[in-house]
DNA sequence: TCTGGGGTCCTAGGACCC
DNA sequence: TCTGGGGTCCTAGGACCC
């Protein structure tokens, strides 16, 4: 088997750059939500050497005098950037598995029985991407996932590779390998590479040279299957699962919050949010886990982490089924006297909606039909008029008494930076003039 | 003042059963 | 009342990914 894996360079900042030209070349960054921490770095903003998680009001104090661009994130504007160049990814190869927004694997079948060029192929589709959606893109390729990876680093390191590189002979393994950090290994993380690098083990070439049974002796199953990889074979599987097993839908606060009525708005609102995606992935959670924890960087105040599971009586994914779990945990969980920083749901012991048991302990079938079409229907008037347009109540802010409106949770969070809905919102259209 | 969010997998240890 | 050991299931915590 012949992998390739195509990451898009620096994702969100080339997804802003697509539609704001004149960032480029220019020392960019993409902030979290509530424009906390950094996210994503343009080259020149590696250059500088910001580095990922910066909290952006150190930004000032620590890179006084640059020139630097700080956008607030638009996840709508980069789903949907990642949702063109997948369509092209899927169209070049017969069988494609998406990491994650800004990459996916293509597998490619076995090279020696198809007279495949993979330079030039690899090649023509990173050059294809770029035409079509202006996003920049590299593969590497090679017989493993983890090798892919290695190769991927080194296309977008040296530009003389053209956005394409392959590992395919065992001469080019040994090469990349000797030259390639550990501590850059996909799958050594930072804990074990300190480990290694404290052993005098630099490069993934002095990792392949470890013994099978010390590695799994002292990684794990998952280390040994990493040095495999490295070794050219190929080992971890990624399959689609055909069903997410949990699901997690969590904030911070711009502001810290202290009432449990307070958070009431929230802990909703994550709720429903967690319902819809189990609709999404037509599958009901059995379990609901509420959390909530202070801020753990303000020492100054007290310290406390909660959290409370409600076992449903029959598995749900209707907004007010799982909202209203939602609330008992919150209920069951809270304390006074804390200023809370964030707090999540998590959906959990999903079940495909179709296999269903009914329980005499749940709803009745009447009611449980009723928020099934309910949930149906919301979701088809959300994705027509916008997220939010139909909503539970209780995910509502009373009305503000000076402005007269409501708001939700999501209207709170700060993004004052943000880039508009270039591709997703008619009245952001770019006009030209 | 301001410090992200959403997942998976593996292992160890405890509870429980036979 | 005393005793052993093996299997399974669940959970918490750690490590990793993007």
């Amino acid at each position: 088997m012949l992998y390739a894996l195509a990451d898009c360079d620096n994702c969100f900042v080339s997804c802003e750059r697509v539609f704001n030209p004149s960032l480029e070349g220019k020392a960019v960054v993409v902030l979290s939500n509530n424009d906390g921490c950094v996210v994503a770095r343009s080259q020149e903003a590696k250059a500088l050497g910001i580095p990922e998680g910066l909290p952006f009001y150190q930004m000032a104090e620590r890179f006084p005098g640059k020139e630097i661009h700080a956008l607030s994130s638009n996840y709508t504007l980069y789903g949907d950037m990642s949702a063109r160049v997948m369509s092209l990814l899927r169209a070049s190869a017969p069988d494609i598995f998406v990491y994650s927004i800004d990459e996916a694997f293509m597998m490619l079948g076995d090279s020696k029985y198809i007279a495949f060029d993979a330079k030039a192929w690899g090649e023509e589709l990173a050059a294809k991407v770029r035409r079509w959606t202006g996003m920049p893109v590299s593969l590497g390729i090679a017989p493993t996932k983890t090798l892919a990876k290695v190769a991927s680093k080194f296309a977008k390191r040296y530009p003389g590779y053209h956005k394409c590189c392959v590992i395919d002979t065992d001469d080019k393994r040994l090469k990349a390998l000797a030259l390639f950090p550990v501590a850059d290994v996909w799958g050594i993380g930072r804990r074990t590479a300190a480990r290694l690098e404290a052993a005098g083990i630099h490069t993934a070439l002095d990792f392949t040279r470890l013994d099978a049974e010390s590695v799994r002796r002292a990684l794990t199953i998952t280390g040994l299957r990493t040095w495999q990889e490295l070794h050219g074979q190929d080992c971890i599987a990624l399959e689609h699962l055909p069903r997410k097993q949990t699901i997690c839908t969590s904030r911070s606060f711009p502001k810290m919050l202290t009432t449990k009525a307070e958070l009431t708005v929230p802990i909703s609102s994550f709720a429903a949010c967690c319902a819809h995606k189990l609709r999404q992935q037509h599958s009901m959670a059995q379990y609901v886990t509420v959390f909530i924890s202070t801020n753990p960087f303000r020492e100054d105040l007290g310290q406390q982490s909660l959290t409370h599971t409600i076992a449903l009586p029959a598995p749900a994914s209707s907004d007010p089924e799982i909202a209203a779990a939602a609330l008992k945990g919150l209920d069951a969980c809270f304390r006074s006297g804390f200023q809370w920083k964030r707090a999540g749901v998590i959906v959990s012991g999903t079940v495909p909606e179709d296999e269903l048991q009914t329980s005499f302990l749940d709803i009745s079938p009447e009611q449980k039909m009723k928020f099934t079409k309910m949930s149906a229907l919301s979701d088809k008037i959300n994705q027509r008029h916008g997220d939010e347009s139909l909503m539970i109540a209780s995910a509502l802010r009373p009305k503000d008494p000076e402005t007269g409106k409501g708001t939700t949770f999501r209207n709170s969070i700060l993004h004052t930076r943000r880039s508009p809905f270039y591709t997703t919102d008619i009245r952001d259209i770019i006009e030209v003039m």
